[in-house]
DNA sequence: TATTTTCTGATTTACGTACCTCAAAAACTG
DNA sequence: CAGTTTTTGAGGTACGTAAATCAGAAAATA
């Protein structure tokens, strides 16, 4: 039978009180008193049960989840698994709010940052823009006790205490290494287009996709980088005048959004003179379009793993657990159209 | 705030007797009054709440994993992971036993099945064999009231619950595919090593393999599948002496187990000279040989996802919940040295 | 020693649900 | 209509923990 707190206070010579006591942390305990709760504890092997605990706890954790009003599948997505969370919302004791703020804007990120941490929620989730405003919010955050964990995109340096996200340096040599192959020995150039270099994510994809095509496949020569700011219509229109640019664009790299107007200028491409093509995030269009052959490869970060880690370490932040890294690591999937889910 | 069956009975203006035995399907409730209730039930968008239900039925599930006592990294991986789940079942109110079975063999499977029978556990899980004895002893643990899940390998046509594995067809196709862009128009020969045809996931993986190979990269040609038995040292003696034979073998697909012996073969290949190789399983030894080179493609299921879906399923099966499909649907992870977690 | 302070014990209530009993009311039966 | 059966109500206990109160014991201080 699993031991509950009476065995623990019977076992060691004391009230109901006084481990709760010491298993709340609460003070009014005896160093030595302490030390034989502590070794009843570890003796009889108890375990809290947090299904009591919460339940008598009765607390609710209220948490805001700050997020760019992007219209792109993958930021879609990533709000509907908030809104998931948060009609999950009872049954886990969270409290989730969601506040809206342009993209890109480092200054309007800061401000609502500035604007939450009056509410004093417990704890924040963000997806981060690069600039000095958004670090001093965060910092604002951190000395109010709240709890800051950045989505998607990271900010390094920061005093945020978790990034649920993907290692994007490694996508973006993953993306290398599956293009480099994909195209199979030949010599010829690889275009890249991205959203935006001021979002840290696509700036590390795009230096760890540059580091492996140098080191790997000298063979194949790498254009400068195009920025569409995730749009479908201007992606469309870069990539194909890329395209009619240089008829010797064996591969492409997308790895920003704007899939559905990439995707639309490939389908112009006859499918000889097609290039390899690797993208991100798994949604309508690129899943039609790597069943479809479009797209040869899909780099994939599960939107789902991303908001439910976050908020699991946002709690743990909040109870003063440590993260479990193991466990808050956010894979990257790779996805041909033979193992699509 | 959200609604307790307090606020149902007042609201249904019945009492918190017959609440609960329309919750809990207790007879003896007037069918108009089962349909105030429930109405109640809907508008107030009541939850039960699970943690405290289980604190008040204290009841716990007795499972049973049946596991070969193969000694390959990947079912020690699934056996540490049932461990795992094990030491947290305090926590989960399940109680797992493991149960020790021949490898390869259906007949001391159903044997074992038969004997755990006897014990009426709640839920079964096995790694399936095939074989009418298994069949058979399947259906005599759904007579008993038993939940079963196959886990890593499926017995379709039984009357198991649920299958807690991947797609191993899919798999197959996956590890074609990989090959066929990674050896880039060459043409050549492809040897495949499985563990044994007995086995249903490495027969499908193979079905998968050559449909794709067939499909779409007929410029190479498939060698008969080599069998090892999952065995490392013979593994390694079959893939040299199939390199020695035929020097135009430039590409690997390594579906079962007993990988240890196969990259020991590899490496005694001159680095020019060595094929292309897809592997299964992330094991320690093929860690270390995709971040050497020696094998280009690894693809993954994870053991601690099965296992515990497997799990979940159980319980959900014990309470007569529905199987959520996506949600236990296990992945195919693919891992390239760059994305290795 | 007297007094204050610090520690500890005993006990209680609450969380939301399950499950039980007993009595009373309502609905049927003949 | 009386008698029987079915349905409903009222109330309690339990699960394991949190959190509080208050009294009493022990230790530290004056």
């Amino acid at each position: 039978m699993k031991p509950t707190v009476h065995d623990i206070a019977r076992s060691a010579g004391v009230s109901l009180a006084t481990v709760d006591r010491v298993l709340n942390g609460r003070p009014g305990v005896r160093h030595v008193t302490r030390e034989r709760v502590e070794k009843a504890i570890s003796n009889l092997g108890y375990v809290r049960d947090v299904a009591a605990a919460n339940l008598a706890k009765g607390r609710t954790y209220s948490f805001v989840f700050v997020m760019p009003s992007n219209d792109n599948s993958f930021m879609i997505e990533i709000r509907d698994e908030v809104h998931a969370a948060m009609s999950r919302s009872g049954a886990e004791r969270t409290q989730i709010r969601v506040v809206d703020v342009p993209p890109f804007d480092a200054q309007a990120l800061a401000d609502a940052l500035d604007r939450i941490a009056a509410d004093k929620p417990d704890g924040v989730a963000f997806v981060a823009v690069e600039g000095a405003q958004v670090h001093a919010a965060v910092a604002r955050l951190k000395e109010t006790g709240i709890a800051v964990v950045t989505l998607v995109s990271d900010l390094p340096g920061s005093e945020r205490d978790h990034f649920a996200g993907i290692d994007n340096n490694a996508a973006g040599r993953t993306a290398a290494n599956l293009l480099g192959r994909f195209t199979g020995g030949r010599e010829g150039r690889i275009a890249a287009i991205a959203g935006s270099m001021l979002v840290r994510d696509h700036r590390e994809r795009l230096e760890g996709f540059l580091a492996v095509m140098g080191e790997s496949f000298p063979r194949l020569s790498v254009l400068p980088v195009m920025e569409a700011r995730d749009d479908p219509a201007l992606a469309a229109e870069v990539v194909s005048a890329a395209l009619g640019h240089h008829p010797d664009i064996i591969g492409l790299y997308s790895l920003g959004a704007g899939n559905r107007g990439i995707v639309h200028a490939l389908r112009e491409v006859s499918e000889g003179a097609r290039p390899v093509v690797v993208a991100h995030e798994l949604t309508r269009t690129t899943r039609a379009a790597l069943a479809e052959g479009l797209i040869d490869a899909l780099l994939n970060q599960d939107a789902g793993h991303e908001v439910r880690s976050a908020i699991r370490v946002l709690k743990g932040k909040v109870e003063g657990l440590p993260v479990i890294a193991a466990q808050e690591r956010i894979r990257i999937d790779i996805f041909l159209k033979d193992n699509m889910p």
